[in-house]
DNA sequence: AACTCCGTTGCAATTTTTGCAGCGCAGCGG
DNA sequence: CCGCTGCGCTGCAAAAATTGCAACGGAGTT
């Protein structure tokens, strides 16, 4: 948009740390930048940025300028959401940030359901922790989030929740799969696939075994899901995920199953979205679809 | 701002209803008005005016856009005036809807006593009643809102009510002035002043009166409470007003007092703002210590 | 002390915006 | 039927704004 193109620039400014290096990212030279951000700070009222010897940073007005433009520009892409829905096509964009456990198999389904009705609808999905997630909500920068134990909670407003436990993943044909009721003592007997520290799974895990007195001992740690599940397949060892990213295939060498409850609690799988937000109209929707998914998941 | 030139346009052919009658408004051709009108539909992505023989009007996308312009506009210059804020000087304007009872006394004393604190702040007061306070409040066209006994209440947060009792408004020489505990059919007696339709305290009195069967004929029937006041001087009537508007002066003509509490129930004088808005620092100063002088004079 | 990278400014070239005049269209009144 | 009025819209030239170029001074770095 042509008139929002000022707050284009002080983002490049913003991104790049000074106005010659902005200049390059906008094609413009930097003294043309550079008259720009002094005339919008003459209109503004104030300075937005701190004049370094080594570049440019916002100070305290313009961040809390940078917020209100995020917020302003989201706003606007909703509008043309909605108008786009009162025209009947119903277009847009939506963004999600996830856990990594939705990537194999819930999200891509679901995506796909609903682009099966909506083609002119796309999506962006953004692979976050539990903290980055979150932060991606408050900057604008995802409209949903679907996280496993998400951390602060604050400016976060939970549109479901799905209650998951956590289940161990093992070889077919190792010794766990004969087990009925399985163990937390009867895992920790074999070497040990772990998500790294920042998973909420590793938390509840840890939190189990702490309060048992043991101490976990990874034999691999990793931030890939599918690593570990790969991994457990060469050494006869014990992997854990959510059940929402694991899927039960007869001719699969994996096998996965619940660690009883008594052992290591469920978690919280959260549909949220930011607090107070009004989201476009693709989005709001595709919420509702998932909750529907989600539901659906909780009664099997 | 320069920047927001384009929505000042668009603005201007809404009210103006015409691109020829808003360029004259704009201080610009038509040609370049209609132009830019063009240009932004286009960027917009869809048209936001219907093409009248007699003129544009805001077609359903319009409307959205609308609300969104008027939303970001105020919303900036709240960011405007947190900047004035963090910088030290309290700038800012104060715009507040309120009913009558509120203009002699109470808020020029308040206005007053705020910018002897803050110089830098500017205050509109719009007399409004109960209905179009809200309307205001929703449009944006007014920060807070003191109105009696609003009607709708939804979109509208209450920060903080106080209880007014209706006051009967006599002459100190008549014979109301000698009665101690008031009551309604005291004043019926009397030729009756009464403020119109639309206004909190007739509708008060009016439930009141039908509750005794009795009904209500004013002999002089205004908007104007000063009107009202006045005018129970020259025929010895009484009128009725909320204790707010109403100041006891020993060397006044003047008298009033409550009607009591078993003939005429109190009404509820709100102070409040939009529902989920962050109002602009000065504003929410401002309410904060409204807020406070209201609860003084509920304790005396 | 030489060097680099920064924001900033004067001036000319360029691009964008605007005003002017005029077009076609649709109601209105005779 | 006509002329009249007020409307949105467009081609073209004038006016205004934005931009690029070159250069300056300042502050760290080597």
């Amino acid at each position: 948009m042509r008139y929002l193109r000022t707050f284009e620039l002080i983002e490049a400014v913003v991104r790049a740390g000074s106005i010659r290096r902005a200049a390059e990212d906008t094609n413009l030279t930097a003294s043309a930048l550079n008259r720009r951000i002094q005339a919008f700070e003459q209109e503004f009222g104030w300075p937005i940025f701190e004049r370094l010897p080594r570049g440019m940073r916002l100070n305290p007005a313009g961040e809390l300028l940078m917020q209100h433009i995020r917020s302003h520009r989201t706003d606007l892409t909703r509008v043309q959401s909605q108008v786009a829905d009162l025209a009947g096509e119903r277009r847009g964009h939506v963004s999600i940030a996830c856990s990594q456990a939705l990537l194999p198999y819930f999200l891509p389904e679901q995506i796909a359901l609903y682009r099966s009705a909506h083609p002119g609808v796309t999506f962006s999905v953004n692979v976050r922790d539990r903290v980055q997630a979150e932060r991606d909500l408050a900057s604008f920068s995802s409209d949903l989030a679907l996280v496993f134990e998400p951390v602060h909670l604050v400016e976060f407003e939970v549109l479901h929740a799905l209650e998951q436990p956590v289940h161990a993943v093992f070889r077919r044909d190792g010794a766990l799969a004969r087990r009925s009721d399985l163990r937390l003592r009867d895992c920790l007997n074999h070497a040990l696939a772990l998500p790294a520290q920042a998973y909420g799974v590793r938390r509840l895990l840890e939190l189990a075994a702490t309060r048992r007195g043991r101490a976990l001992t990874p034999a691999v740690e990793s931030e890939s899901f599918e690593l570990i599940r790969h991994y457990v397949l060469h050494e006869d060892a014990v992997g854990f995920q959510i059940p929402i990213g694991l899927k039960l295939r007869p001719d699969d060498a994996l096998d996965h199953r619940a660690v009883s409850s008594r052992d290591v609690a469920g978690g919280q799988l959260l549909l949220g979205q930011m607090k107070g937000r009004a989201l476009p109209v693709a989005s709001a929707k595709f919420a509702q679809q998932l909750a529907l998914a989600l539901a659906a998941r909780a009664t099997d």
